[in-house]
DNA sequence: CAATCTGTTCTACTTGAATTATAACAAATT
DNA sequence: AATTTGTTATAATTCAAGTAGAACAGATTG
C-alpha cells in the first residue's frame, strides 16, 4: 500500500492512517467500491496493532468516507461531487480551517497566498 | 481577558490558549508592544496551572509571535505585513493546510467553497 | 533598599489517551 | 470444514497533559 507511518510522530498513528487513507481516496489510489485491506492485514503490513487500524476505519466511517460491513470488510463510498457540500459540511470545515487561517494571517499570509496554497494542494492531491 | 477554556475538550488546554491568543493578536485585542499577563496571573484567571500557561507562551515564542524577556514578561511582536510571508512560512502553512484540504475535497468542497470559507474567516478574524 | 513579582527550573504525582497484547466469539467467505 | 472477517472484552504499558509545590535569581516597584 501507499501508507507510511511514523511511529514516534506527535500525531497519533490512527490519525496518520486516517489522513493518508483520505488522501488515497482523494487521489484515487483507492476507487469507490473497492475494499480496504482487513484490519489484521493492514496492521501486519504497517507493523501496528489491529485495534489501531480498527479505530482509524471507524473514524473514516464517521466521516462518511467508507462503509463497514460487519464481519465482512470496509468499502470505499462513492465520493460527493465537487462543489456540492451541504451547510453542515461547510460548518465543519470552517471549524477545521479557523485556527489554520488565524495562524496564516499572523504569519503574514494574505488572501492571495491562501488561494495559491490551496490551488497547489488541490492539484497535488486531486 | 477574552479567553475561554474548555477543560474537557479533546484539544489540550495549552493549544486552546495558544490559538485564542493568536486570534487575539490577529483581531488586535492585543496590540504589538503590549505585555501579556504574567503566567501566574493568567493561570489564576483561567483556573489552570502556571506551567500550562507557560507552555503556551513558549509555543507562541516558537511561532515568532511574542518575545519572552526572562524574569520580566512576554511582549507581543510587531506582526508581519500582509502578503509578504517568506518561503519557509509558506511551506509551514502548506503542511498545516494539507490534511484539512484533503478532507475538504473528500467532503465535496470545490475551490469556490474554500475561497468563500477563507474570505469569511479572514473577515471574522481580522 | 526591601518587598514583591517575574520567568525558570526541578521534582513528583495523577489522569487519561494511545498503543499493544491476547483471547474468544459469531458471522462471512472460501 | 476451514479460514477470515469484524467485534468485544480484558489487561498492561507508555507517554503526554496537567497539576502541585517549592526554590531560585533577576526585574520591578514602593
Amino acid at each position: 500500500m501507499f501508507i507510511q507511518i511514523q511511529p514516534h510522530s506527535d500525531t497519533p498513528i490512527y490519525i496518520q492512517l486516517t489522513q493518508q487513507i483520505i488522501e488515497g481516496i482523494v487521489n484515487k489510489d483507492i476507487e469507490p467500491g473497492e475494499s480496504l485491506p482487513s484490519v489484521r492485514t493492514l496492521a501486519a503490513d504497517l507493523g501496528v496493532n489491529m485495534h489501531t487500524v480498527n479505530k482509524s476505519y471507524h473514524e473514516l466511517e464517521k466521516k462518511g468516507l467508507i462503509t463497514i460491513i460487519p464481519k465482512s470488510g470496509a468499502i470505499v463510498n462513492v465520493p460527493r461531487k465537487m462543489g456540492n457540500a451541504n451547510a453542515e459540511q461547510l460548518d465543519y470545515m470552517e471549524k477545521m480551517l479557523r485556527p489554520v487561517v488565524a495562524e496564516g494571517i499572523v504569519q503574514g499570509l494574505g488572501m492571495n497566498d491562501f488561494e495559491k496554497l490551496i490551488k497547489r494542494l488541490m492539484k497535488t492531491l486531486y
